[in-house]
DNA sequence: TCTGGGGTCCTAGGACCC
DNA sequence: TCTGGGGTCCTAGGACCC
């Protein structure tokens, strides 16, 4: 939402929601949509009236803007602070050794004006000696001035005991509710809390927790992340899909998707596999089916992993089934460095990294899908089964042809 | 009618090894 | 009566995160 208020200021003060793929759930929400009422995640077509009657405004996600704008603040971050970790799309852990205790405050106020002013993103500060501390210190920042040092603040445990129990990093509804039975129904009962008691239900997990309310860190910063150990492409269809043809163009698609994610993170898949569902919202007759495909090699070569995604499909598909949901995952992910030669390898590899490397750069110059395999489908926007966006707004930083007009 | 997508880590239990 | 000690790998399930 702070992304598109950036284009679109007569949004401010307005209740404002993005929605998920197809348009099918509230994902994020302005302050004014939250007072509302409107939850986190709940069905568009549950709040028709909500909307009508107090003028929501309601957008598609924009995950183009949202990506570029995600890149410019931790670029912005990056400048005031070297060591940082990108913890999540608008997130971001910076630490702060080397930097004077005296100054946190302000050097936290440095980092919103300067954040605010670089890329019209509003950010709230939290700075503590621990991770889960810090999260707090911000969720509480995010409420009043913006930002909120916790070091040596005699405030703490009052802040504490002020932050819900499920409002704790890591604690999620499972949790909480089993928190709740003992007692634990704040942050500040959870530092206090047994640490046996915790670790029972919890694992080792739940003892890190309570020693990162108590301003010990357990979570080191992790500045360059390692590769993905699962990649995972997967989308819901807008209406439901029966023919096999259609569902063999949009796996393929996914397929050749999760290739080029694979080859970003210069990564090999030794396995792949491909599952299809129908609508789970329905009652009768819910079916999930699963193939999984172990290669004789690894790859990242998107046409093999296209042909593989097509032989698991045939495998599960069946005819007369609606399905809502297909997806591919890719497993026994390594290093391409790590490529193992089989005797009678069908594929000449050096022929098939050079053309990958070929499509990649033309489409990280042109457009994602500037070169793409036919299989994939050629049908544009009346694919049947592309996720649709009905009320997006343009890619306003990263397409010459949305660029915002100046009058 | 209409309900997103992508990840991680930990634990327990089974099967096996020496 | 009484049955060791130390490992690995795999899978399923459960919890969490954004």
């Amino acid at each position: 939402v702070s992304c598109e208020l950036v284009f679109n200021p007569a949004l401010e003060g307005k209740p404002v929601i993005v929605l998920s793929n197809n348009d099918g759930c509230a994902v994020a929400r302005s302050n004014e949509a939250k007072a509302l009422g409107i939850k986190m995640g709940v069905p568009v077509f549950k709040i028709t009236q909500l909307i009508d009657r107090h003028k929501v405004q309601v957008l598609s996600s924009n995950y183009a803007l949202y990506a570029d704008f995600s890149q410019r603040v931790a670029a912005t971050l990056a400048e005031i602070v070297p060591e940082i970790e990108i913890y999540s799309i608008d997130e971001a852990f910076l630490d702060l050794t080397g930097f004077s205790k005296d100054n946190f405050s302000e050097l936290g106020e440095r980092i919103r004006r300067t954040v605010r002013k670089w890329t019209g993103i509003p950010a709230s500060v939290g700075i503590a000696p621990s991770k889960t501390l810090a999260k707090i210190a911000n969720h509480t920042a995010k409420k009043a001035d913006g930002v909120l040092d916790l070091t040596d603040n005699t405030l703490t445990d009052s802040i504490l005991e002020n932050t819900e129990i499920e409002d704790v990093w890591g604690v999620g509804r499972k949790y909480a509710n089993y928190l709740r039975c003992y007692g634990i129904t704040n942050a500040l009962r959870m530092k206090n809390a047994d640490e046996g008691v915790i670790k029972r239900k919890m694992g080792i997990n739940g003892t890190r927790m309570i020693r990162e309310l108590r301003g010990v860190c357990c979570y080191p910063l992790d500045s360059n992340p390692t590769a993905r150990q699962n990649i995972r492409v997967s989308r819901t269809f807008y209406r439901e899909i029966e023919s096999y043809d259609i569902l063999k163009e949009a796996v393929s698609a996914f397929a050749s998707r999760a290739a080029a994610k694979l080859r970003q993170q210069e990564s090999l898949a030794g396995a792949m596999s491909v599952f299809i569902h129908t609508n789970r919202f329905r009652e009768d007759s819910y079916s999930f089916r699963i193939e999984t495909l172990s290669f004789a090699q690894s790859t990242n070569y998107t046409p093999e992993l296209i042909g593989y995604s097509q032989i698991a499909l045939e495998r599960i598909f069946s005819e007369g089934i609606k399905y809502k949901r297909a997806g591919v995952m890719l497993g026994e992910i390594i290093p391409d460095t790590r490529f193992q030669k089989t005797f009678f390898d069908p594929v000449n590899r050096k022929k098939a990294q050079g053309l990958m490397k070929a499509v990649d750069e033309i489409n990280g110059r042109m457009g994602k899908d500037m070169v793409k395999y036919a299989a994939v489908g050629i049908g544009g926007k009346q694919q049947k089964w592309k996720t649709v966006f009905n009320r997006k707004s343009p890619a306003y930083t990263s397409d010459w042809n949305q660029l915002p007009m100046v009058s």
